[in-house]
DNA sequence: TCTGGGGTCCTAGGACCC
DNA sequence: TCTGGGGTCCTAGGACCC
């Protein structure tokens, strides 16, 4: 265990709908939802000002539409816009140490012992901390980071989620037990509904209740490895170290259909679609892989998996889909699917065919390395002319930068304005309007200095 | 208008081998 | 012929995270 509070825990708060309004002033102050637009989506994010109304991540975009009031700006995400800030944030990290270890897109831990600058006791870290958040705030322009300090994985990660937004928690070391204690167990990373639920059974409330547990009482009610694991965090004992980078371990693809979908044709014609973005995203990361999972969301929710391991790792799109049609075969579909998906695992880092490319080198096909490793990886749909997504960047060849306040009925409405220019007019265009097309996010980065 | 999409880790049973 | 223990691989499902 270690004596100073060297492990950082940032998290970027409410990142998706902060970017949002930071890229569109009129939306500043107000409630903002991002999340799927589709009659199936959820919210991915919630605005500060919107989960007043009880707006939550993963809850059904409907219900948030029901519980906020009119005037509540509802998103499609723009994931290259978020790729962006995170990236800024990210270098900033890495300007305080070479072990930062990136979570997620909005979350990282940053082991500032890597280093050896100075002292990190209390105030040291502190003060690092609070230049931390400001640089933050500076360099994305506006969106703020939560962050937490301590002497584990664990303390650091509970620490920023404590006073957020713009929160800054440090833990003393010594402190751990009694930050710990009164907190309520699904405040534990690894504590979901269900684990909440049998220890509450048990009586167990908070991380103090579960630490008064025996370990094979834990052990009986969650498994060997669930309850161990509990058993220590809830003692503060974690030396789980800060790890750079992180193998894939699988990579997949997956679509929820608008309606249920039972055309086994249909359904195939899918599986190509995903196939070939799975083959794609393996290929652009230097990977292939023996097994291939198919994925198959019935009707009424219920969710199976079939998976077939062959003997050689493959990136191909097309033995890809080909195995998960024959998986695709064995499955009752004449109830309809809400989804389906394809994923590769058991992933390796050479594909069959490098072999045969060391002996024909002309044969060698491109590498991760000859392509642009974002646009390979994720291409950014590109919407139909007469589907324009809510909160979608745009420029009209008259009227310049906007994005789109809403759509229907063959109409667009688009908002004149950019990250540094007030909100401007609002015009309606036809769908089709040839003057309007897609445009890249706003990039105000560098834009002022 | 109930419930996205991309992942990780664990469990448990059966096959198979030694 | 019967019994059995341990290890590994594969498959399916479930909990959880962001």
């Amino acid at each position: 265990m270690r004596d100073t509070p060297s492990i950082l825990h940032v998290d970027l708060d409410a990142m998706f709908a902060s970017v949002e309004q930071r890229d569109k002033p009129s939306l500043r102050g107000r409630p903002v939802v991002v999340g799927g637009m589709g009659g199936r989506g959820v919210v991915a994010t919630a605005s500060y000002e919107a989960r007043v109304f009880g707006a939550r991540s993963a809850m059904p975009v409907a219900e948030a539409r029901r519980r906020c009031p009119s005037g509540t700006a509802f998103l499609a995400p723009r994931f290259a816009a978020y790729r962006r800030t995170s990236q800024v944030v990210m270098e900033l990290l890495a300007g305080l140490s070479p072990l930062v270890e990136a979570v997620s897109i909005d979350e990282a831990y940053v082991d500032l012992a890597a280093t050896s600058t100075g002292g990190l006791d209390i105030r040291a870290v502190t003060e690092l901390a609070l230049d931390l958040k400001a640089r933050i705030r500076a360099a994305t322009g506006g969106v703020t980071g939560s962050v937490g300090a301590g002497t584990s994985k664990l303390i650091a990660k509970i620490g920023s989620d404590l006073h957020k937004p713009d929160g800054l928690t440090v833990v003393a070391p010594g402190q751990e037990r009694a930050f710990l204690g009164p907190l309520p167990v699904t405040a534990l990373s690894g504590v979901g509904p269900a684990t909440a639920e049998r220890l509450r059974r048990a009586g167990v409330h908070t991380i103090g209740d579960l630490a008064g547990l025996a370990p094979a009482e834990l052990i009986e009610r969650l498994g060997q490895a669930h309850g161990v694991a509990l058993y220590r965090l809830a003692r503060a004992d974690d030396g789980r170290p800060v790890v750079g980078e992180r193998e894939a371990k699988s990579v997949s693809a997956e679509e929820t259909f608008a309606a249920d979908v039972a055309d086994p044709a249909r359904l195939g014609a899918e599986l190509d679609v995903l196939a070939a973005q799975v083959g794609a995203r393996l290929r652009a990361a230097g990977l292939s892989g023996r097994t291939v999972t198919l994925k198959a969301r019935h009707f009424d929710f219920t969710t199976i998996t079939r998976s077939t391991t062959r003997a050689q790792a493959t990136d191909d799109p097309r033995v890809i889909t080909q195995a998960a049609r024959r998986l695709l075969g064995d499955v009752d579909v004449s109830g309809g699917l809400r989804l389906i998906g394809v994923g590769v695992s058991g992933l390796t880092e050479f594909a069959q065919d490098d072999l045969l490319s060391l002996l024909d080198p002309a044969a060698r096909r491109e590498t991760a390395a000859d392509q642009a490793p974002d646009e390979a990886a994720e291409p950014e749909p590109e919407p139909a002319r007469a589907g324009w997504r809510t909160g979608e960047d745009v420029r009209h060849a008259v009227h310049g930068a906007g994005w789109v306040w809403g759509s229907g009925r063959g109409r667009v409405t688009v908002r004149f304005e950019g990250p540094r220019t007030p909100p401007g007019p609002v015009r309606t265009f036809a769908a089709d309007d040839p003057a309007l097309h897609p445009a890249d996010p706003p990039d105000w980065h560098g834009a002022e200095g």
